[in-house]
DNA sequence: CGGTTCAACCTTACGTTGTAAGGCGACCTT
DNA sequence: AAGGTCGCCTTACAACGTAAGGTTGAACCG
């Protein structure tokens, strides 16, 4: 009938990104546990079903979200001016923004933690730190180990940056074979990184990124840190 | 029947022990996901509702694991002799020894981030990195610090390590109520610690451990250290 | 204009999850 | 021997993700 038409002419059409907008409000005042597909969709005024015209399914979702704030984090670095020509002080905004962000978001860190795919947007995120590092004149090596130590500290990876899950779909082998070239242009830093990582180390296909060697420089930078402190 | 009998005889009986062992077997090889009720129950040749016997819930069941975890690293830690006089390698070792743990469970950090509360073992261990700091001439507030930032690294955290989850039971109030004075009495460099920071904090309720400031100073202590590795 | 197509949304249903309620047999105590 | 307790099981339910297929209003096309 007409009332059933204006009626769905009132409720503005389903979209990805009311989807996750959705899923972000939701998480955001009842957790992540909350976010289920029945109750996103009541949330939107439908039924669960419909959702999935929109996304594949509930990891989809999930990805969505953790999309969405880095996206959020993106957008904040973009609109404030970073002192480029300090690198510390770059670096330094750059983290805190990104800590800014997970604030907001409680449910983020954990959520990024336990996905399985790392979303290109995070990859501009890192690719950024990188840069800032690298015109700082820190070595690519120097760089990567900072990406791992900073990237522990604002999200808590224990896992490691570039290798987020047991899953088959490491970032090594997606460089290897899909599109190289487009990733070497979009991020140019953090290419140059892995390439010359890559080339330096004894093994250069799986041992380039020793979570070990990682974590102590990491623990030795912290170390070294505390006994000057040690007024 | 008698063959009934034997074979319940046969049977070891359950114990929280052996439900919480078949849970960490299932989690190291199938991953967190394939810890279920039934699950855990099939693998003790047991009905799921028998679990309920040993542990109250799910709930208790993945507290259980994060405590058999902590556990083990309290026990490979007791199992090597520190080196006492050098507070550095002391921290070190305890780092490190528990890091060997987490990787042969690959699930305790992202389990251990999202519980509510923390078991008891695991203040044992702060403990056991704090008295090596505070011995090793550090203030306590300084281990305060040093202890968000270790504990960042080693269990990736990025909630509090005091104040676990949203839940109202944070540690503070915990302690004001009940079991102080044991607590004081088990772990007294972490006793020292609170009470120091807690009488130095410009909010002795809540605002002691300023999340903030534990943040941006282990990511100065990182920075510095990159700035001094800038070869 | 009538008929077809299609996207968006809904209904129903299935298997799996955690767990509340209660049953049943073997042992312990008195 | 009677009764109680302990340990395990059976049954049942609500909520979850989602596969399969139905309905409906709009858009297109002859």
């Amino acid at each position: 009938m007409t009332n059933i038409e204006s009626m769905r002419a009132t409720r503005a059409p389903l979209t990805r990104e009311r989807v996750l907008a959705a899923a972000v409000a939701l998480a955001d005042a009842e957790g992540i546990a909350a976010v289920t597909m029945r109750r996103v969709a009541g949330e939107l005024g439908v039924e669960a079903m419909s959702l999935y015209h929109h996304l594949p399914g509930k990891a989809d979702l999930l990805d969505g979200l953790v999309d969405v704030v880095a996206a959020e984090v993106a957008t904040e670095i973009a609109g404030r001016d970073l002192p480029a020509e300090d690198w510390r002080a770059e670096v330094s905004a750059r983290c805190l923004t990104a800590r800014t962000v997970m604030l907001r978001h409680p449910w983020a860190p954990g959520l990024m933690g336990s996905r399985s795919t790392v979303p290109p947007v995070v990859y501009g995120l890192y690719e950024g730190v990188v840069g800032a590092m690298v015109r700082g004149g820190l070595s690519y090596r120097l760089a990567h180990r900072a990406l791992h130590a900073l990237g522990s500290m604002v999200l808590g990876f224990t896992q490691e940056v570039f290798r987020p899950a047991e899953a088959g779909g490491s970032l090594e082998p997606e460089l290897a074979e899909a599109g190289l070239a487009a990733i070497v242009d979009a991020l140019p830093y953090t290419a140059a990184m892995i390439t010359t990582e890559m080339h330096d180390a004894t093994d250069p296909v799986l041992g380039w990124c020793d979570s070990q060697t990682e974590f102590e420089f990491t623990l030795d930078l912290l170390l070294d840190g505390l006994e000057r402190a040690r007024a």
